[in-house]
RNA sequence: UCCUCGGUAGCUCAGUGGCAGAGCAAUCGGCUGUUAACCGAUCGGUCGUUGGUUCAAAUCCAACCCGGGGAGCCA
């Protein structure tokens, strides 16, 4: 047996392949079963004449996602998706498929929601996967390689650290608990013991977030370095990120390109530095007459853009009727397009100006919306790392400067509007500060004693992050939405399959 | 919770007051180089639900249900 992303070291030699027709064309005596095993996509030929009876009828009872084996020649051809082609001599069916639900044509979003058992199989899903299993590798490459320990915090707790609306709340043995929305006070108790550690596993939010880029479940990676500060936490956070770049360029570049991701916007980070500037910086341009200028100009742009292509609209409606069918197709496809574009600038044209007045009118003091984020990111290639965060919208646990107005904490913000993939900061060492600040926040003294403790006894400056997985994925493969980068999302309305 | 768009054949959609439509899928037939193959035929409907307006409702009105996008919140 033999996997298609090893056929190059079988060129001019039989091999027998397993798995599953992706696609199925025939012609008279001629079958081309586009087939994938998991590993990838190739294209077998079956001829008429050079085939037995039974193995002729075999081929031509194929329908889409049927299983079988092929045995067959490989043959270099450039017509055949890979590179390759199969021409076979046998072929053993082990199910003939039902009527299969994805076919390759266009589906919506909630009816592969609905088939996402399926809809796994299809080939930009599959990228997405492949990029995801690098990106996790990578991850784990990284921080072993520098010598992290990876330990796991609980995913049941039994307080509720950040305010319980976000918690999904569940029974222990007759006692609430709940969800873990984070590992971070842990991983500062097992950073005590080990130094360097980082955990990697899932975390739950109850908030009531339809967007592209939540989920109820989700997977985090969580560093906690003890004797760090903000700056040596920041370096190392761009580190993992270009290292994580880097690995997915090298290894995943043929999974990108079936995800269409246009890789020039990745290669800058790979050699540039992330910007980094404060929060008062952040404000700064946000409210300057250069971003105001920027959403002008985009507005604009916009407007040309909509004049253009509904034109090129009214032009290709007219050559419809005459056309014949392929050109057709091409037509429909093209006029979905341009209407799916133009609905996005519709909603560009509610939206510009409110991102304008928000930035222009932002206040020093008040956390960034999504869109203040998105104003901010659009004028950078690389991550943006915004740190000393007015100490009030930042979480208690965090450092505050000497002024006791800003705290140690930093957001990574991702290109190309991914939004925060990170965030971080310097933890709050100080025993009778931390006790200021629980008290401050109202939040029960009784629940924190164990986290205390880490400052009663040995305390050390120590700082950490944590990085959202999937929308890394999402930003590395270029993905509009979060729900494609994970295999079987969590979100609000959405527990099956 | 709020704003906004949508729900018509298995799927993607057109139809906006007067006989329920197309492409794909499925079924049958044709074709020796197909690439979302192509060509011919067949099959396929509780127009989200309930109520209202009307001679007549997929179409207009109301309420509700479900979904997409966004705000808030966040990674």
């Amino acid at each position: 047996m033999t996997y298609i992303n090893k056929l190059a070291e079988h060129v001019d030699t039989t091999v027998t392949l397993k798995g599953w027709v992706y696609n199925y064309r025939s012609s008279g005596s001629l079958v081309f079963i586009e087939m994938r095993d998991g590993t990838g996509l190739t294209q077998c030929v079956v001829a008429k004449d050079d085939v037995s009876e039974d193995v002729w009828e075999a081929a031509s009872s194929l329908k889409q996602e049927s299983s079988l084996e092929i045995t067959g020649l490989v043959k270099a051809d450039e017509r055949s998706v890979g590179g390759h082609e199969i021409h076979v001599s046998d072929v053993q069916v082990i199910q003939i498929t039902e009527e299969y639900p994805i076919t390759p044509k266009e589906h919506g979003v909630e009816f592969l929601m609905n088939n996402r058992h399926l809809w796994l199989r299809s080939q930009r899903q599959w990228a997405a996967m492949r990029v995801r299993n690098e990106i996790i590798f990578a991850i784990h490459t990284f921080f072993q390689e520098r010598n992290f320990v990876q330990m796991d915090s609980p995913i049941f707790t039994g307080n509720a650290a950040e305010g319980s609306t976000t918690l999904f709340e569940t029974e222990f043995f007759e006692e609430p608990a709940y969800l873990a929305q984070t590992g971070q006070l842990y991983g500062e108790a097992m950073a005590m013991a080990h130094g360097l550690i980082y955990t990697f596993g899932p975390t739950f939010r109850a908030e009531k977030s339809k967007t592209r880029r939540h989920l109820s479940e989700f997977w985090m990676i969580e560093p906690e370095m003890a004797f760090y500060d903000l700056e040596m936490n920041m370096d190392l956070a761009e580190d993992m990120i270009r290292f994580i770049v880097k690995t997915v360029l090298d290894k995943r570049g043929a999974e990108l390109e079936i995800l269409g991701r246009d890789i020039s916007k990745l290669t800058p980070l790979v050699e540039k530095p992330f910007i980094r500037m404060t929060y008062t910086e952040a404000v700064d341009i946000l409210t300057s007459d250069a971003t105001a200028t920027m959403l002008d100009e985009m507005l604009a742009s916009r407007k040309e853009e909509e004049k253009a292509i509904k034109q090129e609209r009214e032009e290709i409606k007219k050559e419809h009727g005459s056309a014949k069918k392929w050109r057709k197709n091409q037509i429909d496809a093209r006029i979905k397009e341009i209407g799916s574009r133009l609905d996005q600038i519709e909603e560009d044209y509610r939206n510009i100006p409110q991102w304008k007045q928000s930035a222009q009118n932002f206040e020093w003091g008040n956390d960034f919306g999504g869109s203040d984020e998105t104003v901010l990111m659009m004028q950078y290639d690389v991550p943006i790392m915004v740190t000393n965060w007015p100490a009030e919208i930042k979480a208690f646990y965090m450092k505050r400067d000497e002024s006791g107005k800003h705290a140690l904490g930093v957001d990574v913000l991702a290109p190309e509007g991914y939004g925060e993939i990170i965030g971080g900061s310097q933890r709050e060492d100080d025993l009778e500060l931390m006790k200021e600040r629980i008290a401050e926040e109202g939040l029960d003294k009784e629940v924190f004693e164990w986290y205390l403790d880490l400052r009663r006894f040995g305390t050390v400056p120590h700082a950490g992050f944590g990085l959202g997985l999937e929308r890394t994925v999402a930003w590395l493969c270029g993905l509009q939405h979060v729900r494609e980068t994970i295999p079987f999302p969590r979100m609000m309305g959405r527990l099956k399959p």
